[in-house]
DNA sequence: GTATCTGCAAATTATTTGCCGTATT
DNA sequence: AATACGGCAAATAATTTGCAGATAC
């Protein structure tokens, strides 16, 4: 579990575990983690009942990323969203135009080994890469085939 | 020149040219592109002692990316940025974590080729690809060359 | 016990909007 | 002349910060 994760690196950097930083860290957890933004995460845990302050879940996700916890994304709205760090699946992102659900294109839909010749090539010019970030926007299966079925 | 496609592209859809439109889209014109926010805009304006209030120019973007002629960027700031849309030329971003400078990776540095393949396979399992969002962060080259400077 | 953390409310930043006078067609 | 547009200032949305009391170690 991941908890106990957090509870040695915050050791580690003398920060203190606390409720609060375990109860945002368990939102991600618990929602398998779909791209949640702070707002979201707050809510989330008003209906749990549990207390944790708006600016607490802000600070604490900080946090976390900066532990690497979570990967902060955006997706062209106005707000950060943040995923677990899966540190065994990169992956890249489609977003539909249509009902808005992102998916995550990995294991056998990864870009990584597309991708692996092309950072090669980058890196033999000189840059080196730290991150990479690929997304797509279009229109998902789902909503294609509905789509499809509305025209006949 | 582009100004005048913006009159033409202006007129079809009823909108009117004004001299605020045309200094704006002039501005990306001017500064060949280099990825400016609004705030930007604004201030390479007000520099020019030209007078356009921040509100016009938020809207003149909004309708120069509706029109096709900007594309809306962002960059993990909280910031959107627009750069010039250059139909025949698609690229991805390097973005320097030392420096701040963002690249753009395309003619011989496109990996456009590179993806094509990959999104063909999408296409097959019925993602309708839109738009393809590709980027980068690292250390560039010259940065990288000072850094080796300093270690000696 | 002490330094870190939390909650609250106020501040900040980027962007949007309402309203009314102005300019384009 | 009619309608779209621009400027201004106020509104909004997301996030950050200062401070005083609470809590982890």
């Amino acid at each position: 579990m991941h908890v106990d994760n957090l509870k040695k690196e915050l050791k580690e950097k003398q920060y203190r575990m606390t409720p609060q930083r375990e109860q945002v860290l368990k939102v991600f957890l618990e929602t398998n983690s779909e791209h949640l933004g702070a707002e979201e995460v707050y809510r989330y845990l008003l209906n749990k009942r549990t207390n944790v302050s708006k600016a607490t879940v802000y600070r604490t996700i900080d946090l976390l990323v900066e532990l690497g916890f979570l990967r902060k994304l955006q997706f062209d709205e106005g707000v950060y969203r943040y995923e677990l760090v899966d540190k065994d699946s990169k992956h890249s992102h489609f977003i539909c135009n249509s009902c808005g659900k992102i998916y995550e294109l990995k294991d056998e839909l990864s870009a990584e080994k597309v991708l692996h010749e092309y950072i090669l090539k980058l890196e033999k010019l000189g840059y080196k890469i730290d991150e990479v970030d690929l997304k797509f926007r279009g229109i998902c299966p789902k909503c294609a085939k509905k789509a499809r079925g509305i025209v006949r």
